[in-house]
DNA sequence: AAAAATTCCGTGACCGTGCACGAAAATCAC
DNA sequence: GTGATTTTCGTGCACGGTCACGGAATTTTT
């Protein structure tokens, strides 16, 4: 009722000083001696002030800046939804002065990134956004920005250290126990004797696969439930179609009758080709990650799953949890956000 | 680069009038000439002005209301989400100077919508949110908000008129036909020769059943891929779990091998007790909304699955919705907003 | 045409905070 | 103890609106 606003005005009055001081305190703006200090935080304390958002931002000129750590990426992959939802956070959040920086990598080559997250600390953002691909390079990276007291959320992945602001990405181990659940699905064991995981080449020669918990997660499923199934790898390479073509026809002369595939990547799409080809109606194929050349696959039948999050929601969130804790120290409600798995198929792709 | 932020100083420089007059016609408060409102107006769209929602939001003094028009709840039922989601919205917007409240109906009684209106409208609110459930009541309704001016927001359904502002909700015929989907999904024919649909015995009298369309999309499916299915309809009581129980026994011992089981509306969690007492791991059991006694029927593997929507979400952005529409007459992006249609198993429903 | 009534519009005091400027106080050097 | 430094702090304008007040311009009345 009578929500009497305290001002900074109130705040300087009980603590004996003028708002400039006030002022300096709320900012650390250094210049204040210990004793007005000590006596300002009391009295913000005691009088439980917030300051005014609107009004500071009114005043304010200061310009912010929160940057993204990411690798480059082609139209239609995977980086690109993080990057969308980045650029969409940050229109979000430009009203609040803070504006986006984005800086690319490439993915394969750590000496970029290395180079990258320099340029980044260069720009002396107020924020970062980092997918960690490289465990290693992340990690001096994070020291880095915390000397430098500069906050930092993780998407897609997370570092087991213990300073980051938020996490937001899939639980992947469950991610793939529920592929598993979904392709099994009411399934006598003995209509799921064999399954293919279609792989990445590439994957197998490099330090860590992004897929293996989720491909953890598939496995313990099927072996708890299906004890007599058969797990084949196919592995193909993404930039060379025709070498994809011919490892699926050759793989499916080998093996005509499998009825079950899945690829835990976001290149299910891949397929459609083949799935065109030697159409099945048996079939069942699941893939993960709502980028276009998928939906597309489920849209026309060639896949029947995907198990999707809201990949772009994960960036734009993480900017602007970046802000709030920029602008206002807003810790974050729940620092580990595990997105919703969601699941799409030829009748609820439309609204995604 | 150069982004001179145009302020209300500069339209009014340009219109050859003083700030105050621009300010009279930014908020159609009257007391200015034709001739100077159409300079003031031509000014604002030259220059491209958007007011500083922060200078403004500092300034002003008013507060407004928005109003939920809501049925009488008890704890864990549907109109409970769509409440919650209201108050998350009002927290949301309340530093807009906006609060929220909530006028809550009898939705057995028309006469106690027709009074909960009336009190409403004498609150005088800036913005209502409804779902209609009473067309013509509603219809009433919305032809004195539209005389008395004040913008209102459908969610759950919506009424086939045309001054809303914006409506949040579910596609009931197509998740009709998701459900089917789901339920026969990689079924042969003679795998699914009887379906129950369970249905409340009160919806049969009354005027209109909100599951209507649900059920329409559903038998469409069943009737395209399943023509020799037979759908059969048990009727029960919510308010009554010994008749409940009593008619699906009783129903069970008639048809004994059905293995299908749907229900249209959010009470799938009241076959539970049944589900309990005759466990069978052949049966699909679809429902809808994640109620909390929905979700746990889930966990327990009672119900396979659930299509749910962010009910909640339907009513927090209707607020924010509004309140955007209210403080700066920003029309929504997307006027029918089908949210998205999201399935839920054992193993997706944690984060949800 | 002057007076009265209306309509229209400019002015200026806020709203709560940021920040530059310079004065006051405290510390230091000798 | 005096002057020079350094530290600490108060003051006041700026930010871009809102809104009440009262005066100017216009219309109406007599």
């Amino acid at each position: 009722m009578d929500e009497k606003k305290i001002t900074i005005f109130d705040v300087a009055e009980k603590a004996g000083v003028s708002k400039g001081t006030v002022d300096r305190v709320l900012h650390n703006r250094g210049e204040v001696s210990k004793k007005s200090e000590a006596k300002v935080r009391e009295a913000i304390k005691l009088l439980n002030y917030e300051p005014n958002l609107y009004a500071s931002l009114l005043a304010t000129k200061s310009k912010r800046e929160i940057a993204l750590l990411l690798p480059k990426y082609n139209k239609g992959e995977y980086w690109e939804m993080l990057y969308d939802g980045f650029v969409a956070g940050g229109e979000a959040v430009s009203s609040l002065n803070i504006s986006t920086n984005v800086f690319l990598y490439d993915q394969y080559d750590s000496a970029s990134f290395k180079t990258a997250a320099e340029r980044m600390l260069e720009s002396r953002p107020s924020g970062v956004v980092i997918p960690p691909l490289f465990k290693n390079d992340t990690m001096e990276l994070v020291n880095k920005l915390n000397a430098m007291d500069i906050p930092y959320v993780y998407v897609d992945t997370r570092l087991e250290e213990g300073n980051y602001l938020a996490y937001y990405g899939m639980p992947m181990y469950k991610s793939g126990y529920l592929c598993a659940s979904l392709l099994t699905d009411r399934r006598r064991e003995d209509e799921v004797k064999e399954i293919v995981v279609v792989r990445i080449q590439r994957d197998k020669s490099r330090l860590s696969d992004p897929t293996i918990n989720r491909r953890a997660g598939f496995t313990d499923f099927i072996e708890t439930y299906f004890p007599e199934c058969v797990i084949y790898n196919l592995f193909i390479d993404p930039s060379d179609a025709r070498s994809t073509n011919e490892a699926l026809e050759s793989f499916h002369e080998l093996h005509p009758g499998i009825k079950h595939v899945v690829m835990f990547n976001s290149r299910v799409h891949l397929l459609s080709d083949f799935f065109k080809r030697h159409p099945d109606n048996q079939r069942c194929v699941i893939g993960y990650d709502n980028l276009d050349g998928n939906v597309e696959a489920v849209r026309e039948g060639l896949v029947n799953l995907l198990i999707t999050q809201h990949t772009d929601r994960q960036s734009h969130d993480a900017v602007v949890t970046l802000a709030d804790y920029i602008i206002m120290r807003k810790q974050p409600p729940i620092r580990d956000c595990y997105v919703h798995m969601d699941i799409l198929n030829k009748y609820n792709l439309e609204n995604y």
